[in-house]
DNA sequence: GACAAATGATACTAATATAGTATCATTTAT
DNA sequence: ATAAATGATACTATATTAGTATCATTTGTC
């Protein structure tokens, strides 16, 4: 039961290690720096952009760069591209088994947990992971 | 990203059952009402049994029963039996990457997501379950 | 005692999700 | 021209979760 996966934590480190030195970065640097394999790296870099949180540039010198300010980056939005929609249970509803899913203790208290992890995971930006 | 999983969703299921119902219950009989496989149920029933949540009962008529209270059990006390010791995150001090682990922003926010969320877990009972 | 109905124990398989690799195409600075 | 970078995408590996199968043991009933 992980909050976050490998992809969001990889890239967050990515991230802050682009935020700390700007500019262009290239996936080989990353790779040394952080010691995280280059393939995997790269797939996940790629992933980024697309989002429009980081720009590409092709050929020699070339790397991502943020896109975004720091503190207009959320935990959130970065662990929702690996993660699809981040929710925490999805309960029994298809199944049934539940009288009434209105009243459902149990629901409510799985959406409630659900609600607050999204919260405060949208709540933390790239700038404060800074320091 | 589940908070409860299969194992910990299908014996929330049987021991509803078994405490509105009372007394002896087998398998067979929640496979049944529940719906769900039995080879699958026996093994999860055992397991509930081993950890002194459930009794049982060998033999033509047997079954197992509801040995604790429904207020004294936690939607974590079964949680946990399934999903091991209930974690939402190791982050990352086994791989650095974080220069110093007790200021770090990130570990301080996942651990107090976890937090709430074994709070919560912890303070929902069976009873509050049955409505 | 024979038998059938139940659980105990445990090994095995299947499905899914996560993690990671490999390859070829394209762009671009020199 | 060449090499260094990303783009796209298919593939493999590992781990976790879900579920099945089988044989042994206990026990109520006839
Ligand atoms: S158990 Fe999920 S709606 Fe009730
Ligand atoms: S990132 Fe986990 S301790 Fe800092």
């Amino acid at each position: 039961m992980k909050l976050i996966t490998r992809n969001t934590d990889y890239s967050l480190r990515a991230l802050i290690y682009m935020a700390k030195k700007g500019g262009i970065v290239s996936v080989r640097e990353l790779e040394r720096a952080l010691k995280i394999p280059r393939a995997f790296l790269r797939k996940i870099l790629q992933a980024l952009n697309k989002k429009g949180i980081l720009a590409s540039q092709k050929g020699p010198g070339g790397g991502f760069r943020l896109l975004v300010a720091p503190k207009d980056l959320r935990l959130l939005d970065v662990a929702s591209i690996f993660q699809g929609r981040v929710r925490l249970n999805e309960c029994l509803f298809k199944r049934k088994a539940c009288p009434d899913i209105r009243k459902c203790p149990l629901k409510r208290e799985l959406d409630n947990i659900e609600s607050y992890a999204l919260r405060r995971l949208g709540a933390i930006s790239l700038a404060a992971l800074l320091k």
